[in-house]
DNA sequence: CCCTTGACACGGG
DNA sequence: ACCCGTGCCAAGG
């Protein structure tokens, strides 16, 4: 009973992030908005952080408001790059090109 | 129940 | 571009 919000969050953040298409990324804000929580872009953050013990997802394809890449998240970039998403500097990507638009 | 944490966001300087 | 303060809120201790 208490833990269903939890687990209803995890479902609604991670089935976001599983259609975000290939060469694009999104943002921890913009996932927040899609699931009508828009004040809690830390929270998507914290579950992509464990969403390995969930299964398998693109979460390298989620940055930050100025698309920096995740810290601890070393494989990111290159991942990234696999998908061509356009970099404006070293670890930035370019959101201007590269942002998912629904 | 209180306190701290945090893969964030945003506005200023 | 960088650093800082403030707001935010579920989760964990």
């Amino acid at each position: 009973m208490s833990t269903i919000l939890n687990e209803n969050l995890i479902y609604e953040i991670l089935s976001v992030v599983e259609e975000i298409p290939p060469g694009n990324v999104a943002t921890y804000g913009q996932i927040a908005r899609l699931i009508g929580r828009e004040k809690n872009a830390r929270l998507v953050g914290s579950v992509l952080k464990r969403s390995e013990y969930y299964g398998s997802y693109p979460c390298h394809r989620v940055v930050n408001h100025e698309g920096r890449l995740a810290p601890s998240f070393p494989e990111q970039k290159e991942l990234l790059l696999e998908e061509d998403v356009p970099f404006k500097s070293e670890n930035q990507v370019d959101l201007k090109k590269a942002q998912w638009e629904i």
